[in-house]
RNA sequence: GCCCCCAUCGUCUAGUCUGGUCUAGGACACGGGCCUUUCAAGCCCGCGGCAGGGGUUCGAAUCCCCUUGGGGGUACCA
């Protein structure tokens, strides 16, 4: 039988990543059986549920390469099904109606549980039973018509020909509920794996207004769909050997339901940008680089492309996230330095940098041509004929320079910068420094 | 309250099913060193864990029980 799973979400607003990762789950699991994965909307909550949020799953499953193999089922479409099944179900005895809770609105229909006790071998949890002293009769048709999610859950299910649920581990309670469903319809039931909860940084449990926990920030804040569908596949599962940066390919090679974890894990912000940074050093050059134009264009930034790939190439590793190109970049491509505070504190503002600044501006002047060895050769100079230490300029030059203290090696930045700039950014820097205007 | 699940370094995990090869391995983070007169990358070293208590056994991270802690469920929500 061919491996079927689904992603089911309602469409009620953000994707966050403990949802999404269920779709990452069923994604790769579908992919390594050379299966069929799916997508259902369960929208039947039609105050919340609008087109909009329909888009951003599709967004953010698209973003991170959620492949579907078939047309998106709408369950609020389904809902006829869901209550001839209702009808089925009552013609047969395993429902009544009743005005359950006595609510006055009319008769709901409530499924009949079998009275007996309920067991099943989850995927990731192993055997799980209930008796059939805790399992309770429910409703599965609201008194106004409407199917509850339980029914119409389980209906589209077989009419999608699931053959596999992955979803979190909140819903184990109702799997048992949903066997009986099963059962009562005559049809098989599917294999189930439960997810563990995945966690934010603080521990506390992914809610509808976390933020930071939406799958568009991510890529709002610069993180490559790989790392972080790397990151989280990663969240509850582990291919068994000691590999964590893995492609696509090899995550969908490795991924076995019996290898996922059975306890909640935590999101760790500080692994997914290091992630994110490996994966960026693996991209292929060319991709890298119409990416961080990309990013320099947004950031207003650009320059002839010969010369952009010159800084690009001098920022190199030092990348770890889109977001770093603009502002690491900034300095060799925009007019007017912008200064880091701290850098400033830190190197500037200490006795005697602005005369420093403007020694070395006098010798750096004479360089010619303006390339890092013959500005090496002056700095030491200037640091030897003063009876100062080289990095007594360094550190003053570098900030005076870029605006900042971590950055290439200093000798081809100012290179890079070249002439015009980086004495006008000595003299400028000194004067600031004198008039206190830093 | 009742029912269910979970528990290895700060974090993610390997190891647990099929007790010994585990004085518990890897990764991120952190500390130190090399490199670099910055930062990153790379390399080396270090720090750090089987929640607690009882059993079973020649032997337990691995099996059993209890406790504690965390999570989920207990809807005419999904």
């Amino acid at each position: 039988m061919t491996v079927r799973t689904r992603f089911a979400p309602s469409p009620t607003g953000h994707v966050h990543i403990g949802n999404i990762r269920a779709a990452i789950f069923n994604w790769l699991f579908a992919r390594h059986e050379g299966g069929a994965f799916l997508l259902r909307l369960e929208d039947t909550d039609r105050e919340r549920s609008t087109e909009e949020a329909v888009r951003t799953v599709r967004e953010a499953m698209d973003w991170l390469g959620l492949d579907v193999d078939e047309a998106p089922v709408f369950q609020s479409r389904r809902t006829e099904a869901h209550r001839a099944a209702a009808e089925d179900l009552l013609a047969r005895g395993h429902a009544y109606r009743e005005d359950k809770g006595g609510t006055g609105q009319g008769e709901a229909v409530v499924f009949r549980m079998p009275g007996t006790d309920i067991a099943f071998r989850d995927q990731v949890k192993g055997d799980l039973a209930k008796k059939a002293a805790d399992l309770k009769d429910f409703v599965i048709v609201r008194s106004n018509g409407t199917p509850v999610f339980h029914l119409a859950n389980v209906v589209d299910d077989i009419h999608m020909g699931i053959t596999h649920v992955i979803r979190g581990d909140d819903h184990v309670e109702n799997t048992f509920r949903h066997l009986a469903l099963y059962r009562a319809l005559g049809a098989p039931a599917p294999t189930f794996a439960h997810l563990p909860m995945i966690v934010n940084h603080q521990g506390k449990p992914y809610a509808k207004r976390d933020g930071d926990a939406y799958v568009g920030d991510f890529r709002d804040k610069g993180f490559l769909p790989e790392a972080l569908l790397n990151y989280l596949a990663l969240l509850g599962w582990s291919p068994g050997d000691d590999r964590e940066v893995m492609s696509r390919a090899e995550l969908v090679e490795a991924f076995t339901l019996g290898r996922v974890v059975s306890s909640p894990a935590r999101m760790d912000p500080a692994k997914l940008l290091w992630m994110n940074g490996e994966h960026l050093r693996r991209m292929p050059r060319d991709a890298w680089r119409q990416a961080c134009d990309r990013e320099l264009a947004r950031a207003g930034l650009d320059g002839e492309a010969a010369y952009v790939g010159r800084v690009l190439d001098l920022l190199g590793d030092r990348i770890r996230i889109w977001t770093d190109v603009a502002p690491m970049a900034a300095p060799f491509l925009a007019e007017a330095v912008t200064y880091d505070e701290t850098s400033v504190q830190k190197r500037l503002k200490r006795e005697g940098v602005a005369a420093r600044l403007r020694t070395i501006r006098e010798a750096f002047a004479t360089v010619d041509p303006f390339e890092a060895a013959g500005l090496e050769a002056a700095l030491q100079a200037v640091a030897a004929a003063a009876g100062e230490k080289p990095a007594a300029f360094i550190h003053p030059v570098r900030v005076a320079a870029s605006g900042q203290m971590a950055g290439p090696s200093l000798y081809e930045m100012l290179e890079v910068i070249g002439r015009d700039r980086v004495l006008a950014r000595l003299a400028d820097t000194a004067d600031r420094l004198e008039a206190g205007t830093l």
